[in-house]
DNA sequence: CCGAATGTTGGATAGGTGTCAAACAGTGCC
DNA sequence: GGCACTGTTTGACACCTATCCAACATTCGG
C-alpha cells in the first residue's frame, strides 16, 4: 500500500496569509521551531514542548499548521509523523523560513 | 514642540508571533507592501487600496501594525503619518521583512 | 467662530479561535 | 477477542477580531 498522507495544499496554493496567520500564535510558532530542527514527529513525541496541552488541542495546532501548508504529515498506523515542508517552502518563498528561524533564535 | 508620535512599543520589546499574527490579515498584508515601498502615508491617502474599508476600520488595522511594532505614526496637524520601521525591523530580525516582501512579490 | 476634514473611540454584531472534555475510530499487542 | 494506545472529531465555552456605524475630538481654513 502506498504510503499515506493527510490532505495539504499544493505548494503553489499555498497563502502567505494563511502561513502567517499560522505562525502568528506562540504553540505554532514554536511547534515551527522544533520542526525545523529536521526529522519526523509524531503527535505525543517527547521533547515537543506542549506537553501542558490537551491532546485534542495539540490536534487542532497541527492540522491549522498543515493546512496553512507549513507541514506535512505521513500516516504510519497509529502514528502521524509530522515534519516541515522545508525544501517546499523555501522553493515557493525563498529565504523567509531561514529568516524567521534566525528571528526565533535571536 | 517636539515631534509627535503614537506610543509604540520599544524594538527589543517586538514579540515575532505578535509581528506575525498581525501580518497574518490579508488588509494588513496589503498595507505591509505598500508601506515597503518607503515614505509615508497618512491614512486617507490614496493608493493604500483600502478604499473599500470604513475608516475605522483602517484605523484599528494602523494600530494593530503599530502595537506589533510593525510601523510608526507621526502626528502632524490632524494627520497620522505611518511608516513602516524598517531599520529597526532589520536589526532586530534580519532578512525577515526582506524575505516577506520577496514572497509577496512572487 | 463655524464648518469641513482627519482620525479615534465605543457599541454592536457576526464569525473566528484556543482550550478542554468526552466520545469516537483505527491500530497494535497479548 | 479484548484492551491499551494514538490521534481525530464534536461540543462547549470564553475570548478575540474584523467590520460597520454613530458620536466625538482635534485641527485647519474661511
Amino acid at each position: 500500500m502506498p504510503e499515506e498522507r493527510l490532505p495539504q495544499p499544493d505548494v503553489a496554493d499555498i497563502e502567505l496569509s494563511k502561513l502567517l496567520q499560522a505562525l502568528g500564535d506562540p504553540v505554532r510558532l514554536h511547534l515551527f521551531r522544533v520542526y525545523a530542527e529536521g526529522g519526523e514527529y509524531h503527535c505525543s513525541a517527547e521533547g515537543l514542548g506542549v506537553d501542558h496541552l490537551h491532546k485534542s488541542t495539540v490536534s487542532h495546532h497541527m492540522r491549522v499548521m498543515r493546512e496553512a501548508g507549513l507541514t506535512t504529515t505521513r500516516v504510519v498506523g497509529r502514528n502521524r509523523y509530522v515534519s516541515l515542508r522545508r525544501g517546499e517552502l523555501d522553493e515557493r518563498f525563498p529565504g523567509l523560513v531561514g529568516a524567521l528561524l534566525g528571528a526565533l533564535e535571536g
